[in-house]
DNA sequence: ATGCATGAGGT
DNA sequence: CCTCATGCATA
């Protein structure tokens, strides 16, 4: 069978000819056609897009940006308090956990001090501030996944109840001025109320579209009701293209991850030359793989 | 709603 | 190189 995206490497056969009922990425009628597509910015170039809702100090030092510069802000605060693990001035990672990976040793963040004072506590000896701070600012409802879950529903529920997007709220982040707390994506909102995020990060969310929601339905009651602008897109710059991989390619992928999720350097520029896809892609695509696998979707945790 | 990507920190 | 939080682009 000549499958693009189904050999075996010398190293590792995530298929085995013995069984495949259980793993058998191979069901292709005859006719693949590798549709990998190119990937734009792996030349080396990533034209970051010049985007409309800025703020988040976190990523935002893309090289320039030619003409229009439509609005600017302050930032510069996260980097004192840093109360929340959100907005990373700089410090995009909150890294609230080594790479031990096995549970939620925090370590940085606020939140996460809270939570492993609420759930371990163990031998916290030297937390007194972090303990205070952190009883202080939440209750250990706060990092109970059912009321993460509850949260996430009802936000979303009335969310939709006051008409307003997934990237409206994001957007209205920003004007809520909130310590270290910028615009969020559509994208990050839509994790949240589908509970695809880690649970960190839900925790870390929660108080912030919390605090949103109250202030929206309180404004709401005024009937306030502000014409959106225009959005000018700042026409120049490409737009980044993303890869896709084939369906036969993934299916290897997968299957190898079933057997190593975590490849060496190594193996994955062999998967990458075997699958013709670019090592890079290959690496991000088992990150990616193992950020998927370790997300919420607690249903199954609680 | 989700796939592929970036980047700050941390080993 | 990894993990994590996040986002642009797109199905």
């Amino acid at each position: 069978m000549g499958h693009p995206g189904m050999d075996s490497l010398e190293m590792m056969e995530p298929i085995t000819s013995t069984s495949m009922t259980t793993l058998s990425p191979m069901s292709d009628a005859g006719t693949n056609n590798s549709g990998t597509n190119t990937t734009s910015t792996g030349g080396g170039v990533h034209p970051h897009y010049p985007h409309v809702n800025s703020m988040m100090a976190s990523h935002h030092h893309h090289p320039h940006h030619p003409h229009h510069h439509h609005h600017h802000q302050l930032a510069a605060i996260a980097a004192a308090g840093n109360s929340v693990g959100l907005g990373h001035g700089g410090g995009a990672g909150s890294g609230v956990m080594g790479q031990g990976g096995g549970g939620n040793s925090s370590s940085t963040s606020a939140v996460a001090a809270a939570h492993a004072a609420a759930a371990a506590a163990a031998a916290a000896h030297a937390a007194a501030a972090a303990h205070a701070a952190a009883t202080a600012a939440m209750h250990d409802s706060d990092t109970d996944p059912r009321e993460l879950e509850a949260f996430a529903e009802r936000f979303k529920q009335r969310r939709i109840k006051l008409g307003v997007t997934q990237a409206d709220v994001g957007k209205a982040l920003a004007n809520l001025k909130l310590p270290g707390v910028g615009a969020l994506s559509q994208s990050t909102i839509c994790r949240f109320e589908s509970l695809t995020l880690s649970h960190n990060n839900m925790i870390a969310l929660k108080p912030i579209l919390q605090a949103w929601l109250e202030e929206a339905e309180a404004q709401a009651k005024n009937k306030r009701r502000d014409p959106d602008a225009p959005s000018v897109l700042p026409a120049g710059e490409k737009k980044r293209k993303r890869t896709s991989i084939a369906a036969p390619e993934k299916r290897s992928l997968e299957a190898y991850f079933a057997v190593q999720p975590r490849p060496s350097g190594e193996k994955i520029a062999a998967i990458a030359e075997k699958l013709d896809l670019k090592k890079n892609v290959v690496r991000v695509w088992f990150c990616n793989q193992r950020q998927k696998q370790k997300r919420m979707k607690f249903a199954a945790q609680h």
